[in-house]
DNA sequence: ACATGATTGTGACGAATGTCACGCCCTTAA
DNA sequence: TTAAGGGCGTGACATTCGTCACAATCATGT
């Protein structure tokens, strides 16, 4: 389980184990049940999360009740509802558990912390925050660009796990369609 | 024209004149006059720019020759095409001049060395990295959520000045629609 | 074995949007 | 002054998509 963490920041950069240990501290270890909400909307966001297992969804709820998924959490994905965990807000969106989870968490003292104290995590957490930003833009592009069908392939050729492991709904509130059309696709 | 990137970076960290002098070091200013492509699809992308005056569009040409726009980048904006920066690979979008538009480059190297040698430097590419991503999270909340009516008000409260600045064909393209869905809403 | 609920497919219909075409107005340069 | 092009509105029509309704299938737990 650590060692999950160790490998996935030595992907960006070296750490030695008394290095190591002294990141691990600024984290606590927490697991939560399938459908388990880790934090709701109108909530603090008191940490950012990294996954160690299991699928987690970001969704936020419009008025007529409808879900719509920003983005799914697989292993190795950071994520919060960082607008509110970098302001020190209410939640705007809801993290939830999409299979049984096991998570590290880091409060935001303890991400500043790590950032002014280790400059090699704060250029580790520079290289996440840049690739989840062009991560993003492209989803605007797809979003632009490319119709419902086309999405979904590229969804299935990134990402082809989740189709194992979420239902078709699920698959709809995050291509931004209805279920019911996106079944008339593959029917 | 320096003191306003000065400023920009002086929001979010402090800089003595000194060290403002090394960072100025890392960067070349251009001018560009209106209509001119900073760079196109295809090229190499050897900067990241930031605007001191002027304004342009990040902009992706589909295969039916549809232009979209990913964003607009007002005075203050750090604006690429991030992915074939950092990676040194060719641009998939260009990058165009709305009007005679000032910049401050900054290559690849240069960033990286401002990045470990000023942790300052560092620190404030981090926030404005979270800042974009967070940004593009909301815009894609706010494709995955409203129609095209509210997407248009939000971008009227958020940054009114473009209103007086680009044609409705460019918002348009900006906000996913054509600009004769565009025009049929306000008239 | 049974009841329950989640998931998925599908028919019918209306609303939203894209596409093509045309014309008007304004700016700009010859 | 005149011609050319860009920006914009708008009519006609086709397509896509959402919504509501209903039924079939499957997994789950008692």
């Amino acid at each position: 389980m650590y060692e999950r963490l160790k490998d996935h920041i030595e992907k960006i950069v070296p750490l030695t184990d008394q290095e190591f240990s002294l990141v691990l501290a600024h984290f606590t270890i927490k697991e939560f049940e399938k459908d388990h909400f880790i934090f709701q909307r109108g909530e603090n966001v008191k940490y950012a999360y990294y996954v160690a297992s299991g699928l987690l969804k970001l969704v936020y709820t419009d008025d007529t009740a409808r879900e719509h998924i920003i983005s799914f959490a697989l292993e190795d994905w950071w994520e919060s509802d960082f607008y509110a965990y970098f302001t020190q807000t209410k939640a705007t969106m809801s993290l939830k558990c999409l299979e049984a989870t096991t998570v590290f968490c880091l409060a935001l003292e303890d991400y500043q912390k790590l950032c002014s104290g280790m400059q090699k995590m704060e250029s580790f957490f520079l290289k996440k925050a840049n690739s989840g930003f062009i991560g993003s833009q492209q989803r605007i592009l797809s979003l632009l660009t490319t119709n419902v069908k086309e999405r979904y392939e590229q969804l299935l050729t990134q990402h082809p796990s989740l189709f194992q492991r979420v239902s078709k709904t699920q698959l709809a509130a995050y291509l931004g369609v209805s279920r019911e059309t996106l079944s008339r696709l593959y029917s």
